[in-house]
DNA sequence: GTCTATATCTAGATAGAC
DNA sequence: GTCTATCTAGATATAGAC
């Protein structure tokens, strides 16, 4: 019998994690002391410590967890019959998650953050990367069932994908009173507008 | 005769947002000091808060200069003939203003600062407003002109063209070796597919 | 494992001479 | 208007008791 139960321990470090999400949401990594986490997390600075090694290891945490989930999205929709429906479904989920609040803040963040530390940025564009993959390999699928227009390279064209999330997040950030299903609409249109076989093979 | 020289005072506070504009680019608002700026700018501590009341006021000064060179662009813009070419050009232009070093990691940390300081995030607001009006003046022209697709909302339109361009920044600051050109190409692939009449009149 | 207390450092802004 | 010198506050991380 070991002195230390492992859960509990994941459990409380996943409790910091989420409330120091929250800090850094509110006010960013810098302007978030490590007394903010603190103090939303219910403990002591001599206990922060001892999960973590540093204020920016805790925000770190914030992303590896994050990168599991939609990786386990992107496999769910690799599954799928119909692969431009997949596609359409995995962008409305991922520009959806910006409805949750501090979503939207956390990622200006987290971007703003990666242009400036080094292994901070390494992480993030592995996100991305896997992302991109993810979304490459639908609309490769795609291609070859004749649902999109062959002229559209996959791997270019995810990177435009993952692009008007990003879009959504930059403009839900501009304009707090967004109309979240209006403008899913509309990103759903673009998508397939850009994507759609020019030339039906039925002639029309 | 005056013992100050109004367009000196102008030019050295000019040269100092320069300077602190490169810094912020590298490390970011908080990371970077005030002693940071006086070095890039080759002034004392003394001298630069006798030209600025604080940091942040040096921030925001990036700013405001830049968006009285965005509105004279608009304003060329709507006096162009052709609505939907004037609006593919400045998409481009400033879609192509990435190539200036720094301008992407001052962009992203702008949107950051954004989010948690009202009285910046609200010229960043009226920054994006006056770029999404003067987009929606030349997509209203577009449909007047049956240039596109007269089911577009100008204004709903406006923010996603400039969401698009959001979405090119994003993509840069993910991908430091962007092939900016072929970029640029998709881009504009994907305004003119989203953009173009459904069904043109002539029947095709 | 959790706490209190604190060492140590750094940064924004000011004072006041020249 | 520009400088040097410095005040003051607040932050990360550690020490060490319990």
């Amino acid at each position: 019998m070991r002195t230390v139960d492992p859960a509990k321990h994941a459990a409380k470090r996943r409790a910091i994690v989420d409330a120091a999400a929250g800090c850094f949401a509110e006010k960013g990594f810098e302007r978030t002391t490590t007394a903010d986490i603190c103090r939303a997390a219910g403990i002591s600075s001599g206990s922060l410590f001892h999960y973590f090694p540093s204020k920016r290891a805790v925000f770190t945490a914030i992303f590896t967890d994050d990168a599991a989930e939609t990786a386990e999205r992107l496999e769910a929709a690799a599954k799928a019959d119909d692969p431009l429906a997949a596609l359409l479904d995995v962008v409305a989920e991922l520009a959806g998650q910006i409805a949750q609040p501090g979503v939207v803040r956390i990622v200006l963040e987290a971007a703003a953050q990666a242009a400036r530390d080094d292994e901070f940025a390494q992480l993030v564009h592995r996100n991305d990367s896997a992302l991109r993959d993810g979304l490459a390999v639908l609309l490769g699928r795609a291609v070859d069932a004749g649902l999109i227009d062959p002229g559209v390279e996959p791997r270019a064209a995810a990177g435009w994908v993952a692009g008007l999330i990003d879009a959504m997040i930059s403009r839900a950030s501009l304009d707090p009173g967004l109309d979240l299903p209006a403008e899913q609409a509309i990103l759903r249109t673009i998508l397939i507008r850009f994507l759609r076989p020019v030339s039906p093979p039925s002639g029309g």
